[in-house]
DNA sequence: AAATGTGAACTTTTTCACAGCA
DNA sequence: TGCTGTGAAAAAGTTCACATTT
């Protein structure tokens, strides 16, 4: 049943594990999910399959937030959506400002799960004078000499960072100075920010890179082929590169910006 | 004199643990850069500075690949490279292919990041027959009727959904089918696997939404209109993390679409 | 009868701190 | 002397299993 005051969210509020927090937005997904089908209430189980995660860990996340369920019945659907909409903090808008309208920035600001939960493009900006103007996603791009105004302005604390490795940190700096204290790096680099503010980062190559660890280990097991030898010798310039499954190396460098320069011998 | 011998790889690979693994990709790319501007060495204390963790995490994850410092010294930069990109499986080379070439898609398939390290973008296939043939980032778009084809063709095991939300499970399956074992999605969907697949999943609003659980929390003086707790909580000394995403495993895991409702308390 | 909420056990990850080697 | 490599301690996260409530 619904309305459930008798729940006291007992202070619970203090402390909500970091790990929970981040499958939050996952149980709330779902949830909403559910609620599109106007399915009143869920178990835990049914809840943590479609969220892709274990009951008891699932029933655990929520025992941080308070007891919103019902023994023997389950979770009411629109309660609990409100209840972690609120604890995620999205029963407010939330203004963001998408810096670097390149590829990325511009599938970036199309990308309709924005605007969907209280976030809220609230511009683009671009250093290229050229891209001024040009509406992206129904938005026109301002330049980076706006950055300030429009922080201060719009009232933004949250800003996404899609712009080349190179020019990151310079952003970074800018935003956090102009009051954003929360940023979203998609940039392949590693941000420098002082206490208080949060850096999240997706990066592509890194998730592939660790794809890769995995696949590596599931060829592996048998075929010979990636072993490398010993190379116990752990002297100076390294020189082992023998061995190898087929000889890659080749395909291995030279991109755009940072590269990987495939084993240096000597 | 056993020649060295001593230091033995150990086929430590055995069990790296998973946390590491996710931050090998981060030390590689800090490496690379002191690579590329022929610094020698690196003690654990810079080098942990460049990548953005603390030296004892850093010494302990290198442990677990084996001994490639040298006391009082650091450790050789280049071997390093060397080391981590074998570990990674990255002196290999990996086809990859993107499905969905939407905006997201192109703005992958344009990621120099990629080629740059160990990964091919082996083909690029969209459903829309009016995409087959148009060049994306020089590369032509296929069909989505050749997958299958071009998959077994190219020997691809990893594959990257950037598809709709609701086109996402179904790629996956014939993907899965066709042989690949690693898939990154960028869809809003949780992907269900068989055991031996792996998924990791990159989400936008899902880290938006974390970082908005942190902003509201740093609202502790004044803040729009929010329904900050009463109760004196503290607002905790918000200690600057760099978060990225959680590492999942093989197998099952996500479930349903679901993008775009609103929350609607009451 | 069904399903939550949670103490307790267990596992993984992080941090400490220092012995040991170059 | 300087810095790595690593046991051991601490912290964080996960899973178990069951008393409790509807």
């Amino acid at each position: 049943m619904a309305t459930g005051r008798s729940h006291r969210p007992a202070t619970r509020s203090r402390g909500i594990p970091e790990a929970t927090v981040a499958r939050l937005p996952l149980y709330l997904r779902a949830l909403t999910a559910l609620s599109e089908r106007s399915v009143p209430t869920v178990s835990s189980e049914e809840l943590a399959a479609a969220a892709g995660v274990n009951s008891a860990k699932l029933r655990k996340d929520f025992s941080y937030l308070g007891s919103y369920g019902t023994r023997g019945v389950g979770y009411d659907v629109e309660y609990l959506v409100y209840q972690i909409s609120r604890e995620l903090g999205l029963t407010q808008d939330w203004p963001v400002v998408i810096v670097g309208i390149g590829n990325l920035g511009a599938a970036l600001a199309n990308y309709g799960g924005f605007a969907s939960r209280g976030f809220r493009v609230a511009a683009l900006i671009d250093a290229d004078p050229a891209m001024a103007g040009k509406p992206v996603a129904g938005i026109p791009v301002q330049h980076t000499d706006q950055l300030e105004e429009i922080i201060q302005g719009e009232g933004v604390s949250i800003g996404v960072i899609a712009t080349p490795a190179g020019a990151a940190q310079q952003v970074c700096d800018r935003l956090v100075a102009a009051g954003v204290t929360s940023i979203l790096n998609f940039a392949p680099t590693v941000l420098a920010v002082p206490d208080g503010v949060d850096v999240r980062k997706v990066d592509l190559s890194i998730e592939l890179q660790i794809l890769a660890f995995h696949e590596q280990r599931k060829a592996g097991e048998v075929a010979a082929g990636t072993v490398v030898p010993p190379v116990g010798s752990r002297p100076e310039p390294v020189a082992a590169r023998q061995a190898s499954a087929g000889g890659q190396e080749s395909a291995a460098d030279q991109g755009p910006d940072g590269d990987v320069p495939a084993v240096m011998p000597t």
